[in-house]
DNA sequence: TCCAATAATGAAAACATTTGCAAAACTATT
DNA sequence: AATAGTTTTGCAAATGTTTTCATTATTGGA
């Protein structure tokens, strides 16, 4: 019977002063007598007060949350950068409103929308492909975005991240100059997925350079998936031909591809170079310890919450972005051709 | 300069009739004729007009908002379970909250507390251990929570999951059945993480069940990481003695285990069994195929979601919540003593 | 003790909506 | 053409805060 509603006034009321005091109590704690402060603060725990933030969203106060619109959560590489955007932001007082579009722009633009709904303070974008409908909804209302995981010079929004064709290019030219002439391919689709689009047009080039190229059958597209990779592979590599390097499009096809060949009794690096690109948790220590490019979603997750935490606060915010270089790591899945 | 700010009365203004009936437009569609309504969606779109959430849920009106805290989101389990959770509240029209607490539950009650301030329409936790006040405050608001991941009969609010006992069980019989006696363990740190505390319990309730212990140095903490647990397990079998048989809190201890094993060139399961808890995505691909228990993320995810929908919107949700029973897989790293 | 500062509080307007109720505009019926 | 009914619309009050401005209380000199 007590469920009366308690807001603000019922809360001025129990500490005999006015709503007024009460707001400021919570807002401005210098210019509320130290007293009072505490009489209310009584009242709040007595009555189980919770302020009403959507209330206060309405004076065009931010609500401190960040919109932040990921693919997918449950791949390896985008739960790390989430955790750590979400992290960091945490810390300055942000929580994140988060969802996946599951690899559909037009997904992306409803939720953007939703969450401009919602007031977000700023939103947070994975890669630089965008329907135009979103970079024009998100510049027409002026949101603070970031673009995270990507990078390139001449992207419309700010924008954190590697540039991935550099790391298909790392990959690349490594796998080319350990001497391979024979390289077959594991991607995932790269429809709606400017990652993956670039880092294989990277490797392209670096075996173009050498005049190389790769067989049709062998650019292999595969989902996103440690099983997905593992057949296909199995199957490449029960052909006749067999490649000498297989260059995979991210750590857990990699993964796939090293347990098929594992299974297959075929050596590695001895008979075949495998290669990843991400360095996920774990591929370090695989056994063979894999060959990979970095691209530091950590880092690139707490730069970009920083950067977009100034950018709603305005301090004069660098509008820029940042680039967070890609690292070659040469381990033990690649090694030159026999 | 069309700076203007563009709310609903300019919306109305622009259309020519009341904000009254722009509101109606919006949200009982049916009561506006199909002429004026065409020219307000016109002028909606001409001047890129967003409706503030914040201002009607003001007025009581559900948000569309689900608030969610997990321990961490990078590790693969919680990334599965967010998302089939996420998928399934989207598909209804919500989105969630997503904070993460890091393992310190008093962190989680200030999330919470922050959430309720969003006025989230419902609250997602993981595991049955809270504070105190953190039961406190969520059943004090009347706010529709569903707790993931762990069952119990006598859990104090809704929750959909496996007994992470029974897990622990389920692998230790199996272990014990197989005629190991050396037993170790490698577990994640127990402490404000009642899934691994139960795991563990019925780990050892197995065991005890033989007359069996796992002797204190062959009881290994580690976090959850490969290297992490590679290590640990590397050091263990570098030992005088060494178990026949490894017991891992979860999948990815338990790849860390097999890369260590690997590498020392202990064969699995000939020399070795090794058991994992969770079946993660990979674990039935890795070579050997990982014998664990089945813990089904994306199950519990859209059950969750499915129960916490319902609860928000009250048609006469089934308040108990639902266990989803673990399931033993027995594949190619486990076997009999030899 | 009185006055001027200064500190603390309250009243009321503002914020962007929704909604109950009443008025206005149509339709159909005679 | 008038009436009764029905459909559309607008007015105004309400929602839970914040904030500006004015008012009251307190304090420190003189």
């Amino acid at each position: 019977m007590k469920e009366k509603k308690v807001d603000i006034i019922a809360v001025a009321k129990a500490a005999r002063v006015s709503p007024s005091t009460v707001s400021r109590s919570f807002n401005h704690p210098e210019l509320v007598k130290a007293a009072t402060r505490k009489r209310i603060d009584a009242a709040v725990r007595r009555l189980g007060y919770i302020r009403n933030r959507a209330a206060q969203t309405i004076h065009g106060i931010r609500g401190g949350t960040i919109g932040m619109i990921v693919p997918t959560v449950d791949h390896a590489i985008f739960a790390e950068l989430i955790q750590s955007f979400s992290e960091r932001v945490e810390e300055r007082g942000f929580t994140i409103l988060l969802a996946s579009h599951g690899y559909r722009l037009e997904r992306e633009y409803a939720i953007a929308r939703k969450m401009l709904e919602h007031r977000v303070d700023g939103m947070a974008l994975i890669g630089l492909e965008h329907s135009d409908d979103t970079y024009g909804l998100l510049q027409q209302q002026s949101t603070p975005t970031v673009l995270l995981w990507n990078y390139s010079d001449n992207a419309p929004m700010p924008c954190v991240g590697s540039e991935n064709y550099q790391a298909g290019r790392l990959i690349g030219d490594h796998v080319v100059r350990l001497g391979h002439r024979s390289i077959a391919a594991v991607f995932p689709p790269i429809s709606g997925n400017d990652r993956a689009f670039q880092r294989l047009s990277g490797v392209e080039d670096a075996l173009a350079s050498q005049g190389l190229k790769i067989a049709k059958d062998w650019r292999l597209e595969t989902p996103y998936s440690v099983a997905a990779a593992k057949n296909k592979v199995a199957k490449l590599i029960s052909g006749s031909r067999r490649p000498t390097a297989i260059i995979c499009g991210n750590d857990v096809l990699a993964w796939g591809a090293l347990h098929a060949l594992k299974r297959a009794g075929v050596s590695v690096p001895e008979d075949v170079t495998i290669t990843g690109i991400g360095d996920f948790h774990g591929s370090k220590d695989f056994e063979p310890s894999l060959t990979t490019v970095r691209i530091p979603a950590r880092t690139i997750g707490s730069r970009a919450a920083k950067l977009i935490v100034a950018l709603i606060i305005k301090e004069g915010a660098p509008e820029s972005g940042e680039l967070v270089p890609p690292e070659l790591l040469i381990r033990s899945t690649s090694g030159p051709v026999r």
